[in-house]
This record gives structure tokens, sequence and C-alpha cells, in this order.
RNA sequence: GGGCGAAUAGCUCAGUCGGUAGAGCGCUUCGUUUACACCGAAGAUGUCCCGGGUUCAAGUCCUGGUUCGCCCACCA
């Protein structure tokens, strides 16, 4: 469990303590080297699964955070998509756990039917055997072997990258009790006429022979050809010119359409053509689908090979000719000459024989937009084929409103437009697949006719299949139900399986255990946040909002995140075949997990694509070395009497002030950052508070009270310095850990702090009481005084007696006596000898004191001796002075502006007005200077 | 064809309510200060894609265009 090792890593962060002034003898953890970040992430991982801190167990007490992570296909290994996705969850997951939510992050994988069947059957063939000779049901046990042997290693992937999610809920889509929700679902469905057979043109995968959705295609560019053919009237008086991509498809036609607007084809309506290469005849008909403008104004119908064309074939009454087959060969319809041709030789054939016979009027270069399976990577063929449909357009209904009535945010939001448009647009999704592996459709049937992906009867229309009187087909989930329901022992299963994403529709509710009406159903659900790669937006966050409300009455989620892109660092998509990816495993080896994380969420903004460098990688890691050495130093410097609580506050100096006010304000940031899921911001926040304020001005300046004079009064200074260290740097862990998890943990626990781990300390929340302008103002003061006087060094190389004047600040009670207080300080950081604060100027007399003018009307004053080159003082005056003149350019232009003056703010004139009179004043000091300086 | 996004320093990108353009990396100079050279200090660097408009004032708002990218789509 937790504790002991809890104990272990206390016990170092004693002796850390104890052994004060010899602290490397002290450290015992990891802190006591270098930077390493396998050895400190190694070992935390396994020890927060075992203390089962991110277990969630629904607590009446608590509000319930939840996410079910997008499950990655069985087939698939981490890559950049995921981990970018997977940091932003667990980061939103740790986040809420720390906020004393109870968090559930849940994760599973997905069967990913046509995915994990090519992998397979790819990889059967490497080893010799044809898939098909093996049967169904070996080879979806060999599925299941590869799921075994496979299907899980992502998840040893996702721990790596130290992602919390709760690993005793688990869910895989093809679970029996996924199964039965993917069931219920169906009969749902299927009983209110939602799922229903139809004979439309579908998008078919020749190489899977198989359907597959509108969405699982994709339109590529490709170069081809348009060609012109002549087709004849039959009576012989003329003849019509169409154009087509697709020749081979002349071998269907039932028409020739042209739009009835067209006066060129008004007269000729009704009349018929010859078909060319067959026998019949089809007639021309008018129909608006055809565009006068394109080509000749005549288009060819097919429509069994075209999904325009069969639908202009329903509203005609035409016929649907089949020439193609599944397997992309011609059928026995296309004619003798043709029957049994692959598609693309028939192509070549016909063009032949169309010129042969003198009816091909030009054929023309042209860009086609191809549709391409996603999967295979092969030509889609439209072809005619009997399947199951879902009628979306009631789903959709529901869906609309839930996101018109701004109940589920989309971020960015303008993925809201983008959904409600294509939800409004939806179309009929085709969900059965000629595929093996996968989830069989809960069908039986009785009649003879085959079942699967059935090519229709030739000449029959739709609506004529389902209308025999005879129950053909009845949902039942076993062959008993099936024999019940059908009265007939006589009865078989579908031969089909479900569109994966059917199962994956389910995920959030399914998950938590719906159709049964569990306490995890009942606690966590409606789920927080949905985040996800925007390919998937309609493939599967619609679909997963339609299924929510019908079948829970809910929402699935709150929020849906839409995660950039990760592209390669010239912008191309990462791909295994260009070789340009990016192993996030491998980034995570070589600069650690937090490194990896950091840098992804410091990209993920707003964007629609990331371009991702390695650099990005070693940046997020030199940040992480940062940490840790800062925290090495912390460490050393802290006493067994440190508390990590904060003094009384009046003994908190201005810079103890300023720090817990930066830290606040990197609070405040974080939180409302995380809120909205503005990563990158979250990122930067914590960057330059730790970075620039904590490393580079805190530390810094903290150094000289460290070291005690040994006085009671130094005693206590230092005393007060630790505990402010210990105490901001322990808040600031707290503050980071959901973004860095491993390296957070590590110093936290070597730090004085409460708890058993940092996965459930709470998370820091903002506090104005922090908030005060005076301690603002006087910093300022104080770094632009240092910064000056740094310059100066650095270009003149002068290292003299200065006098700081500070009566001039007397408006900014603080400031004043900050300023004499602070003295040291800025001797030690300016490196300088010696610092006196005055109360006035010192005499210009004998030009011994030279002034330089910094913010609020403080001047400093430098002891002009031997070692000041006056020239290069000259000339650094002399710049100083065009700037200075430049904004009083500026300011007096606008102020001398009649309608800026009367039309612009009152309070915006004001402040132009003040800060006129501010570079007025320097530019006098700095004249003064000039002239001392050309004495 | 429709929709969306992007264009700001050499590179990658921020820039909220219109009010003096920022960060990181890179670059120049300096620095072995007992956490860190995976560091520190100082510094240089802009036609905010182009044109027009609104406004006292535009990187920001409106309008037209250019280039790049993404998504959707049935133009043969």
């Amino acid at each position: 469990m937790m504790s002991e090792e809890n104990s272990a890593a206390e016990n170092a962060a004693d002796k850390v303590n104890s052994e004060k002034h010899s602290p490397q003898a002290g450290i015992e953890s990891e802190l006591a080297k270098a930077y390493e970040p396998k050895a400190v992430e190694e070992k935390w991982y396994a020890r927060w699964k075992e203390s089962g801190v991110f277990q969630a167990v629904p607590d009446p007490n608590k509000k319930p955070y939840c996410i079910t992570i997008p499950p990655p296909n069985i087939t698939g290994s981490l890559h950049m998509g995921h981990a970018l996705n997977n940091s932003v969850l667990d980061t939103l997951t740790r986040w809420h756990r720390m906020r004393g939510f109870s968090a559930l992050c849940l994760p599973g994988t997905d069967h990913a039917s046509i995915a994990t069947q090519a992998v397979v059957v790819r990889t059967l063939a490497a080893e010799g055997i044809d898939y098909r000779t093996l049967g169904r049901e070996k080879f979806i046990e060999k599925c299941w072997e590869w799921r075994e042997q496979y299907g899980t290693r992502i998840y040893y992937q996702i721990e790596k990258l130290g992602c919390s999610y709760d690993w005793e809920r688990v869910r895989f889509t093809l679970d029996s009790s996924y199964v039965d929700a993917v069931e219920e679902e169906f009969r749902r469905w299927y009983e209110r006429g939602l799922v229903y057979r139809g004979v439309r043109v579908v998008n078919w995968d020749v190489k899977f022979q198989s359907a597959v959705s509108d969405i699982e295609v994709e339109t590529q560019e490709r170069q081809g050809k348009l060609y012109h053919f002549r087709y004849p009237f039959a009576d012989g008086s003329g003849q019509i010119t169409i154009a087509t991509t697709r020749p081979e498809t002349l071998l269907g036609d039932s028409a020739v359409a042209a739009n009835p607007e067209d006066p060129r084809y008004q007269p000729l309506f009704g009349t018929m053509l010859r078909l060319p290469l067959t026998d019949r005849e089809i007639p021309l008909i008018a129909d608006d689908y055809a565009k006068p403008e394109f080509g000749s104004g005549a288009v060819k119908v097919t429509p069994a090979h075209d999904l325009n064309d069969f639908e202009c074939g329903l509203r005609h009454n035409l016929p649907q000719h089949i020439v193609i087959g599944k397997d992309g060969r011609m059928t026995e319809l296309a004619g003798v000459n043709f029957v049994g041709l692959d598609r693309f030789e028939a192509r070549k054939k016909v063009v032949a024989e169309m010129d042969a016979l003198g009816l091909v009027e030009k054929i023309e270069d042209y860009t086609i937009q191809t549709p391409v399976s996603e999967r295979s990577g092969e030509v889609i063929e439209p072809l005619l084929s009997e399947q199951w449909f879902v009628d979306m357009k009631p789903l959709a209904k529901p869906a609309i409103d839930v996101v018109l009535e701004d109940k589920i945010h989309f971020f960015p939001a303008r993925y809201k437009d983008i959904y409600l448009h294509w939800m409004e647009n939806i179309r009929p999704w085709c969900i059965s697949r000629q595929l093996w592996w996968g989830q069989r459709i809960p069908i039986w049937w009785t009649s003879d006719e085959q079942k699967s992906g059935d090519q229709p009867a030739v000449g029959t229309k739709a609506e004529d299949q389902n209308q025999n009187g005879d129950l053909r087909h009845a949902f039942a989930r076993t062959r008993e139900e099936a024999i019940i329901a059908l009265g007939t022992e006589n009865c078989w299963q579908d031969e089909d399986v479900l569109d994966t994403w059917f199962s994956s529709a389910l995920w959030p509710h399914a998950t938590l255990g719906w159709p049964r009406d569990t306490e995890d159903l009942r606690y966590y659900y409606p789920t927080n946040l949905l985040s996800t790669a925007q390919e998937i937006l309609y493939l599967w966050v619609a679909r997963m909002i339609m299924t929510g409300l019908d079948f829970v009455g809910t929402i699935p989620f709150h929020d849906v995140y839409i995660h950039a892109t990760v592209l390669d660092e010239k912008g191309d998509r990462m791909s295994k075949s260009k070789g340009n990816g990016i192993d996030p495993i491998d980034l995570i080896e070589r600069y650690g997990a937090d490194a990896t994380r950091f840098s992804l969420l410091q990209q993920a903004g707003k964007n629609q694509d990331i371009k991702y460098s390695e650099q990005r990688t070693d940046i997020a890691g030199n940040f992480c070395n940062k940490l840790w050495n800062a925290s090495r130093f912390v460490l050393m410097n802290l006493d067994a009497t440190t508390t990590g609580k904060l003094p009384p506050g009046e003994r908190l100096t201005l810079i103890d002030r300023w720090l817990l006010l930066r830290l606040n304000r990197a609070i405040d940031g974080v939180n409302k950052n995380l809120a909205t899921y503005d990563m990158d911001d979250a990122t930067g926040e914590l960057y330059r508070f730790f970075w620039n304020d904590f490393c580079d001005q805190y530390v810094e300046m903290v150094k000289p009270r460290l070291r005690s004079d040994g006085t009671a009064k130094g005693e206590t200074e230092k005393a007060d310095a630790q505990n402010v260290l210990a105490f901001v740097l322990e808040t600031t862990l707290r503050l980071m850990h959901p973004l860095i998890p491993f390296i957070t943990e590590e110093i936290w626990q070597a730090l004085p702090h409460s708890g058993e781990t940092i996965c459930l300390a709470a998370y820091p929340v903002a506090d104005s009481a922090y908030e005060d302008p005076n301690v603002e103002t006087a910093f300022a003061l104080i770094t632009e005084a240092v910064r000056v006087l740094r310059n100066m060094r650095a270009e003149l190389g002068i290292l003299q007696s200065v006098k700081l004047n500070a009566a001039a600040v007397a408006s900014v009670p603080i400031s004043h006596v900050t300023l004499r207080e602070q003295g040291a300080l800025i001797v030690n950081m300016a490196r300088l000898e010696r610092l006196e604060v005055v109360e006035t100027a010192p005499s210009a007399e004998g030009g011994k004191w030279v002034g330089t003018p910094i913010a609020g009307g403080v001047e400093l004053f430098l002891e002009i001796g031997d070692a000041l080159d006056t020239g290069k003082e000259q000339e650094r005056v002399a710049k100083e002075l065009g700037e200075v003149e430049k904004q009083i350019a500026r300011a007096e232009g606008m102020l001398g502006n009649a309608s800026f003056v009367e039309r612009a703010s009152a309070e915006k004139v004001a402040e132009e007005r003040r800060r006129l009179a501010e570079w007025q004043d320097k530019r006098t000091k700095l004249e003064e200077r000039r002239r001392q300086l050309e004495k």
C-alpha cells in the first residue's frame, strides 16, 4: 500500500531536514541526483495503481466527474493523437480528483470490425493462409487470439503516459454485457421501424467485399479522363452526346436525362435511344438533376451504380441493371463480351469498342473526385445492394435541439455549427457489414434468399423486396428466441455484422452499465466531457448524442472538446508510409512522460493543427529539469524545523508578498484555463510563474536571507524564508500535478506536506487576500532599478557607488520604506559595491553625481569615477532620449488632436496626459544628465 | 461547389473590451555567483498577407481579394 512507500519517502525528507548544511548526504530519493525522468517515473505508476487512488467510488457526498475515454482500436498502438488526447483527459481527471470530485476516467478498447479483420487477414496471408479457407468460426478465433495478444498493449502505453484511469472498470466493445447493450439498441430501433432493410446504392469496398458507410469514404483527386460518347436515336434520326468518367457503367444505363428547362432537349423528351454495345433501347427523360451548363447538358443514368442515378431512377421508375458484381467484375448482365472482366479492364474495352463504332466524340484529361475506402485504399464502387439501414432523421431532431439549447457545449465553439450543419443534412446510416469479425446482426431469417449484402433481382424496386406478406425475419438474441418469433425451426441468423460505430455509439452509457440500472449509471451519467479528434465528430460524437438521448433520455456528456490534429514539423500528416511519424513512447523513453505531456499540452490550444517537432519535447524537458533543480535548491536549504507554514503577515517581506501575489495569480489562471480547456494557457501560467517569478526573481532575491548572520533576527529571517520557499513550492507542485504527475509527486514527497499522495492532495484555490497593488508597484521599482543598473554595467562596465533618490515616490507609501529596506537587495542583484537611498537628489555640484531616471519618478545617481567612459554613456543617454522623444511626440500628437480629447473616454485622455507628464519629466532629467556629461 | 480555419520577429505561436505589438526557440555580447550551462544577465530583430471602409484611434471591427490547410458535397 501507499503508506509504506510514503513513510520511506518521508524518512528521506526527514533526513534532508535534519542533516542541515550537508544536503548531499541527506537526500536519498532521486533528488540527490541529476534529473532522470525514467528513474522518477518508473516507481510511481505502480504505487499509485496498487494504492487504488485511481479507482472511483460513487459517493453521494462528492460531486461526480466522469470521462469515458475514446476507446482505441485493438489494432492500435499509441500515436501522437492519443498522447495528446490522453494528456488532456488525464490532466482534467487529476484536476477534478484533487478538487474533491469523485473522478472516474473509464478506459476501454474497440473491436474495430473492419480494421481488425484487415490486419488479421494480412497476418494470415503472411503465413500463407487464405482466411476464407479457414471458415468463419476459425477466423473469428484468430481475431480473438489477436485481441488477447495485442488488444491491450495500448493500455501499457497509456500507463506509461501516467494516466490515472480506473483499470477496474475497463470495457471492450465485445464484452458480453456490451454485446447485450448493442442488441438492446438494435431491438428497440428495429421494433420502432428505425432499423430497416433497404435497397440502396451503397459504397462497396471491393477489397473487403463489404459495404462501408459514407463517412468511411474519403474523396481523392485523381487524374483521369472524361469520355464523350454519342448515343444514337433508335430511329437513326440523330444522336445525343453524353459524358462519363466511368465508361463501364454504360452497360447498365437505363436512360439519358436532360434538364426540363433545357430548350435543346425539350422537343426530344420521350424519344428512345439505342444504347451502344447492348441490344437495349433507353428513353431520353426530363430531370432537373441534369445541369444544362455541364457538357452537352445530357447525362447518362445508371441506377444500379450511382447514388444520384439511383434516385433519379426511382423518380422515373427505371430498371436497375447491375452490371458490376460484388467482386468488382462485370456480371452476366453486362453481356457476353464483358462478363467476368475486371471493372477497369471493362472500362478500356468499352472505350475501344465505342471507338470502333465511331461513337467517341472526344476524350479529355480530367481531374476526378474519386471515392476511396479509408480502410482498404480501394476505389469505392457504388453498388445497388440490400442492407440494414437506420433512419436517422427522427433521432437527429432531439440531438440538434440539445445543442441549440446549449445543453452540450463545444470547445472550440466553432464545432457547434459544423455539428449542426451535418445533423440537419443527415442521411440514412448503412449499418450492415459483410465481414466476419464484429457483432453479428441479431436478426433471424426464414426465407431462402441470400441475406448478405444481397444484390436484388434485376428490374425490381426496393419496396417490393419486403412486401411478401409472410414474416421473413425477426429480432432474436438466440436460436431459441428466433424459433419462437418466427414460428419455425427453419431459420438462421443474418450473416452480416454491425458497423463498429453502431456499438461505439453507446459508449458513455453502455460502459456505465446500460441497459441495466446500475449505480454507476445513476451516479456518473451524464458524463462531463467527451474529448476526441475532429475526424470522428460525425462518426462517433453525433451518434453518441443521439443514442444517449434516445435510450437514456439525457445527453451523454456536457462538453465536447475537439483537440488539434498533430502534424509533423513541416505540417504534413504523420503516416507510416511517409515515415514521418513521431512515436510518443519513444519520446517518453528519452524525455519522460512529464515532458511529453507538458509539450503536448503547451500546444493544445484552439488551433486545428499542431506542428510538432521534437524540439518542443526538449523544451518541456528543460522545464522539468528546472523544476527539479530549483526543488533541490529549496530542499537543501530547509531545516528540520521548517513546517511549510507561512510566517505571520507582519513578518512577510515585500518579495514574499510579491511572490505570494504571483502564485495566487497563477493559481487563478490555471484553474480558469483548465475550466475552459485552454490547456496551452494553463501551461503558460505555470511556466512563467515558476521560471520567471519563482526561480529568476524570488530565489535569487531570497538567497542572502538563507545565510543567517547568527543573530536572533537573522535566524528568524532565515526560518521565515525557508517556510515561504517550502510553502510556495509545495503549493506550486499541487498546482502542476495534473499536468506533470510524476515529477511533482517525487518532489512533493520530499517536502513538508500532509497526505499520502499528491494525487489526493487539495488543489490550490485563488485567494484575493494576496492582491496588493502597492506590492506590485514597489517590486516593479526594485526590478527596474536592478535592470537599469545591470544594463549600465553591461554596456559601460562601471561599478561605482550609487545613490537612489526615493523622495519622489512618497505617493506610494510602501515603496519609500521598501526601497530603503531593500537597498541591500538591489546591491546584491545588481552586484554593486554600495547603494545609498537618499531623500533628495545629491548635488550635481562639481559634476560628481549624475542622475538617470527609472520608473515612477525615482532617479538613480551614479558617482562619476575614472572608469566611466563618458563617450559611451553619452551614446547611451542619446539613445534613450530618442526613445523618450518618440513617446512624447506620440502622446502630444494624440492630445493635440481635438477630436481625440473630445471623443475618447475621459479615462483614456487622463491616462495619456499622465503618461506625457511622466515622459516629459524623464526627458528633463535625461537632458540634465547629458549636460553634465558634456562638461 | 459549400462551410470552416490560418496568415504577426529567422522558426513555432500568443495577442481578452479597438488604445505604446509579446513569449519560447534561434541570434549578438557578457558571465566557472556554493540548484540548474538542460543555467544566468543584458541586448538586437516586425510592411501584423494585400486593397478599401468604419473610428479620434484598427493586428483587433466591416468589406473585397491573395495564399495555405481542413471538413463537407451526387456535377456526369
